[in-house]
DNA sequence: CGCTTACTGTGAAAAGATTAACAGCGTTAA
DNA sequence: TTAACGCTGTTAATCTTTTCACAGTAAGCG
């Protein structure tokens, strides 16, 4: 259980990544194994980055006939911890909010978003996307009943800080914050700060600057 | 207009994130000047990094007064291309492409939002918080009339990647994507694939095997 | 069986991004 | 006017991530 020490965060992401593409190809194809150079085109990255990456979480593959699907998506499942349940929950239900909800829900039985919570009193005491809605004030105390370890902010800016102080407090330790603001966390949590403003801005840019020149992408 | 060859896309994002910070100080700070530490502190960075980007987009500052909010403001915008308008079209009006409308309508006015499209004949052909909506079968004609540069996907995944190649015909260099699949461009249109599950899956993963070891973010 | 082929696993090189370090300068204070 | 200070601009060092390149290996084939 003890992982080994300092897996990039970029390996993490592309990780994910894989194990979707597997569960897919796991349903869908009857071919039980797959090349890294397959693996790399479907994701858009170099078959050396995919052996790099599947090295790294320690999975082996064979010569000749590639990696075995099945066994790849469950090494990547519980490499993810996937092998047991994971609690999560969203504060701030306005749109952003929702929109994760409305995914989030169910889409893995594993991964549970358990409660939401708002300020607004017209948003809570009811079941959105089937989760439960709570008042604000009563985060630490629901959060207490039930084990959560990830919270996703998406409240206002200049309320996000406090939200996430109170989210640590209630003993969430990763956070994935959605407010433009770069939220400060103790060093013993893990915070994301998402900035969509920026993403889309630099699209914006190198749509514009770009256009003419070559480039491929990363 | 020709801007010097390779900007990293780490730094335009940052340099995005500055502007908006500087926005926000300029408005509510009657200190006209900043130092490199202030802006660092304020976006969880170092001030050598500070220094480096601004040294990028060819910024100077004072020694012993820093920075001049006003004139870093003015130059972050124009280097952003903030200078003359830039059009973007969204397709895929679901939870996730409104809210990304709720926020991104009328947030500048020279980045403007100006069309949206959907398959669901019951989402189009009205006003959705500002943005006329549109038949997806009339995209190439209403982008040919909008001089659209930028375009943000949030349709399913398997839609994706045909929305794109529309979009591109349509004239489009720069693409914001949502959904779930690596999406493939031409060398010459800049793609980012924003995948939220590997965003939140990162985030558990480090929630769980982190909170025992120290890090410090990125 | 041994030869051919096309893959994996992985050190080593390259590329890219961040941080350190410091010379030089403008400001302030004396 | 000069000295001290604390900043910027920038080069060099470091750290991180990706790519290269190839030895080793299993399968298919004659
Ligand atoms: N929607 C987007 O596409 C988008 C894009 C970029 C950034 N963001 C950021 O994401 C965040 C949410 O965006 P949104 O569009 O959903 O905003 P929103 O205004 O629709 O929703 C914010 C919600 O937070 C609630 N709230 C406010 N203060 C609160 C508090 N102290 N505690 C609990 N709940 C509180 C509000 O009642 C509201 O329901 C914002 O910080 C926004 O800047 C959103
Ligand atoms: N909502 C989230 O939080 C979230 C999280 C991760 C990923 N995503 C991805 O973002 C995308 C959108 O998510 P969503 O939750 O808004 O989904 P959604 O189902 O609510 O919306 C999808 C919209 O796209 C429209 N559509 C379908 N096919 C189309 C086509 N060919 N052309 C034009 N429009 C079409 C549908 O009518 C619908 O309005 C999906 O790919 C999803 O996987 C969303």
């Amino acid at each position: 259980m003890a992982a080994q020490r300092k897996i990039s965060e970029r390996t993490v992401e592309r990780i994910s990544r894989y194990r979707r593409l597997l569960e897919s190809i796991h349903a869908t194809s009857d071919n039980p194994f797959i090349y890294s150079h397959e693996i790399a085109s479907l994701c858009g990255l170099t078959a050396a980055q995919v052996r790099r990456d599947l090295m790294t979480i320690g999975f082996s593959g064979s010569s000749a006939r590639g990696y075995e699907v099945a066994e790849l998506l469950r090494s990547a499942s519980s490499f993810l911890g996937f092998s047991h349940e994971r609690r999560m929950a969203l504060v701030g239900i306005g749109y952003l909010g929702r929109a994760l909800l409305d995914y989030f829900v169910d889409r893995n039985p594993l991964f549970k978003l358990c409660a939401a919570f708002d300020a607004d009193p017209g948003k809570v005491d009811r079941v959105i996307h089937g989760v439960r809605c709570y008042p604000v004030t009563q985060l630490k105390t629901v959060l207490a009943t039930h084990q959560v370890s990830t919270g996703i902010i998406t409240v206002p800016a200049d309320a996000a800080q406090n939200i996430a102080w109170e989210l640590v407090e209630a003993g969430v330790t990763g956070i994935l914050n959605f407010a433009p603001v770069q939220i400060r966390v103790p060093a013993n949590v893990f915070i994301e700060n998402l900035d969509l403003t920026s993403a889309l801005e630099k699209v914006a840019y190198f749509a514009g600057n770009f256009s003419d020149k070559e480039r491929t992408k990363k």
